[in-house]
DNA sequence: TGTTTTGCAATGCGGTTGCATTGGAAAGGT
DNA sequence: ACCTTTCCAATGCAACCGCATTGCAAAACA
């Protein structure tokens, strides 16, 4: 057996590359050629790591969200031993906020990969999967938070999971644009969560 | 003076074939001999009324801006002479959510144009414009309502609007990849009323 | 009726794209 | 030392891109 080297790094680093790239101009727009240019290696080393780009794409999106699943665990295990109700919820919406230039590349890829999901039914399956997973993770938190009397009685943890994520997306999209500044997000999130929870926490 | 040709007429059918397009597949992937073809004409003729695909680009985003303006406006009149704050705010976030195949259209282009606006200081241009606008219009909104006793009084009226225009985008994502149904969607929205307007309406 | 101006179809060009092919350097296994 | 397998650089290729150019039919004006 030949030279050997670590796959999953170069793939890794391949896909970060690319990330790097989708998260200016957008996803169409990075071709092979860029990537190689982009990771420090030639066009032939890509082709040799992914057999088409449909492949590279594919894995660059498991990248990203594995990648943004972490940032956000290493988030919340930064919190102390005991964090509330809200102080859990608050972290990952902050996380899936457009703020870092991490969580705004994350978002970028995000969106660039969902609008070509639109047309691939393979990237729409992995959408499939780990969207309602996390939906249901906030549901299921919110209503833990309830039984424990810091979500008020009057709020349906499902429906304040729907939206509760559907918040971030919106507001990241204000504060690309410059139309909000991360601080104005931030209160409105702030905002949101006081009518949320009661108010000890 | 030659063969007169409507030529506002011409740039809107041009226009219309783009956005065709554009809802599927995003926006890179059209070129002018795609548009050409889907408006049924050469790709010179495309080229006669667009110097630059650039400027096609830059129109067909100001229809469809204004195409989904009239659209909420004929949606907002065809309720009765006095509707309720409730009423209107909730036609408008119906409006915004990608349901019909008119506003699921819009969504993605909405969408595809945002992410070539993040590299493109006219486009963006054009988003500082009318988002703020449409902002300030629902958070005065809101403002007449309190002052009406139709919004609850705890409720800050500018954190509301921002909030309120965030949630259809967040929405419409899960709507467009699957996860929740239209009805689901509605349902979300119409809960969310529920915690900002007084109950009698 | 001839002239001029406009609408547009056709074609060509340089550049870029994803992908296939080729060839060879480097590193175990024997 | 030789062979085999892996890694990857280089190059070629057909398709496609936006755009410029050309040419001409048709319509208003003279």
């Amino acid at each position: 057996m030949p030279k050997q080297v670590d796959h999953e790094a170069r793939r890794t680093q391949i896909a970060e590359a690319l990330l790097r790239l989708a998260s200016r101009g957008g996803l169409e727009a990075v071709s092979l050629r860029d990537v190689a240019a982009e990771a420090g290696i030639s066009m032939g080393a890509v082709q040799h790591y992914f057999r088409s780009k449909e492949q590279m794409l594919l894995h660059a999106m498991d990248h990203v969200t594995k990648r943004a699943g972490e940032r956000i665990r290493t988030a919340l295990i930064a919190h102390g031993r005991q964090p509330s109700a809200r102080e859990v919820v608050r972290t990952v919406l902050l996380e899936m906020l457009a703020l870092t230039d991490d969580s705004r590349m994350e978002f970028l890829t995000h969106l660039a990969f969902f609008m070509r999901a639109l047309g691939s039914p393979e990237l729409a399956a992995m959408y499939q999967e780990w969207w309602p997973e996390l939906e249901r993770w906030m549901a299921d938190e919110l209503r833990k938070a309830q039984e424990a009397g810091e979500l008020r009685p009057d709020r349906d943890p499902l429906r304040e999971a729907e939206l509760l994520l559907a918040v971030p997306d919106g507001l990241s999209v204000g504060l690309l644009l410059g139309h909000r500044t991360g601080e104005a997000a931030i209160a409105a999130i702030d905002y949101y969560l006081d009518g949320l929870f009661t108010k000890p926490s």
